[in-house]
RNA sequence: GCGGGAAUAGCUCAGUUGGUAGAGCACAACCUUGCCAAGGUUGGGGUCGCGGGUUCGAGUCCCGUUUCCCGCUCCA
């Protein structure tokens, strides 16, 4: 992985989302709890207003994709269907002499690290552990007594919950092929290098859609999620030139996929690009092995050409929690300001999925402007998300605002008593328009376009 | 999981050869100014990641452990 021709600014940004509310490590009294993250009062919004975005792109702006909340827990069969149990477990052997790992049933193809020329175990200073299993998945019991209760896992992708409800919802919308089921969910993978703040963690959130086709028209329709999932990126505000297609090799591709792409952002620094999202062509892969593991028939029945067949599916797969880090990391920026030595830090988020949409300030204490300001304020709020500030100067004030990504800052100033209008100061230009209060839920709705 | 580094206030850090814990910024209250972070006064806040050990005495030395960062390995 090349280095990035973007900055780093990973350290500040962790600083900024601890400081400022964004997210903080889990259980932090505690010593905190390894590579998981809670999210703060600005960051749930943040992520909510991502997440609402995609829901309303993939499920409620087209007809031909049902939403869908599945199960957390599910039947252990189906993840030896889905092979999660079996392929996901991997033998590993350690080499105390060079520190490599190597996959104990792949030895042949692998490489000491210290001797190219020969296999692990082969050269002089190999040491190799004995193979230790590395189960992927969180396994947990089903049922209060332990002895007896069944042992489940909370899922390693959400995917199969939509697999295995295909036909439910099939006939209950009654959708005809080519149709969708999309779902937003946790789901838990026990990674063995998490890092990188929210990039890589063991409980993260997905984004999934699959989309279930006629054989032999899955490429086409996997052309177009390609197109539409890159184009949602974009109008995210992710910078066009952070964003590219990694395509899967053999070597990568995965035991179901007939093809896959990965959607790359430029996190900058050493870490560079990294996938965001999947598109996979998974072809009938899962639905033929849930077919055979559960005896149960997935097929679909084309009426009108009285054909019988079981689907290809086109998944599309985005980490939440990857989309919100690459959205932060996208958006952070210092910048110079005319006039002024000290610079300020900005968060350059797209405006209708900024935490704060609206900050309200009194210019001053006096003439009964902070009354104004938060009637004002009062009369956004639950219109949009709002903050009140009357302390301090103003600059200071409308500082901390850039610094969360706050699109509008309104201030009431000595003006505004005398003739009911306020001056609205967008967060990128720094210019103010004045605004009739009257006006200014037509203002913002228009400015960030809802 | 292996190797290396780190952990002191909300943040960034200082803390001498072991001797009762500091700064800047931030935060709160009041005063002042009033449109782009730097005025004044006052104040809150740390069992120095956690647990042991050595010592009359440990932020400082030793052992263990947790978490974070870097590298390796892994990512269906």
């Amino acid at each position: 992985m090349p280095a990035s021709t973007f900055p780093d600014v990973m350290e500040k940004l962790v600083s900024l989302c601890k400081r400022r509310g964004f997210i903080f490590q889990s259980s932090e009294i505690y010593g905190g709890t390894g590579s998981v993250w809670d999210y703060g009062p600005l960051g749930v919004e943040l992520k909510k207003n991502l997440k609402d975005r995609w829901w309303h792109a993939m499920v409620r702006a087209r007809d031909d994709i049902e939403g869908l909340d599945a199960a957390i827990l599910m039947h252990p069969r189906v993840w030896e269907a889905s092979g999660h149990v079996g392929g996901f477990v991997d033998p590993l052997v350690d080499c105390k002499a060079c520190k490599g790992r190597f996959r104990a049933d792949k030895l042949e193809d692998a490489r000491c690290l210290l001797k190219p020329s020969k296999r692990p175990g082969e050269a002089e200073p190999c040491q190799l552990t004995e193979p230790r299993m590395f189960n992927l998945m969180f396994k947990t019991f089903m049922g209060p007594v332990e002895d007896t209760a069944a042992v489940v896992y909370l899922r390693p992708e959400t995917a199969q919950g939509i697999y295995v409800n295909f036909l439910n919802v099939q006939q209950s919308t009654r959708q005809k092929v080519p149709f969708g089921i999309a779902q937003i969910g946790k789901a838990f993978r026990n990674e063995i290098t998490p890092g990188n703040f929210i990039f890589r963690t063991r409980e993260f959130e997905q984004m999934e859609m699959q989309y279930f086709v006629e054989p032999g028209t899955d490429m086409e329709h996997f052309e177009y999620w390609k197109a539409q999932r890159m184009a949602w990126h974009e109008q995210l505000g992710l910078a066009s030139d952070r964003l590219e297609f990694h395509q899967h090799t053999k070597e990568e591709l995965a035991h179901y996929a007939r093809a896959a792409f990965d959607i790359q952002f430029d996190f900058g620094g050493s870490l560079g690009f990294q996938e965001i999202e999947g598109v996979h062509n998974r072809g009938d892969f899962d639905l033929t092995q849930h077919q055979q593991f559960s005896g149960k028939k997935l097929e679909y029945f084309d009426q009108p050409n009285n054909k019988r067949y079981t689907p290809y599916v086109v998944e599309t797969s985005v980490g939440a929690d990857r989309v919100t880090l690459a959205v932060l990391v996208n958006a952070y920026r210092e910048e110079a300001v005319p006039g002024e030595e000290e610079g300020r830090v900005v968060l350059g988020i797209l405006p209708s999925i900024a935490p704060i949409k609206a900050a309200v300030f009194p210019l001053t204490k006096k003439e009964g402007q902070p009354e104004m300001a938060r009637r004002i304020e009062a009369d956004l709020r639950g219109f949009v998300t709002t903050d009140y500030d009357e302390s301090g100067a103003i600059g200071r004030r409308y500082r901390r605002q850039d610094e969360v990504g706050t699109p509008f800052c309104i201030t009431v100033d000595g003006q505004s008593t005398a003739d009911q209008t306020v001056t609205v100061r967008d967060r990128d230009t720094l210019a103010q328009d004045r605004v009739a209060t009257s006006q200014l839920r037509t203002y913002l709705a228009d400015k960030l376009a809802l």
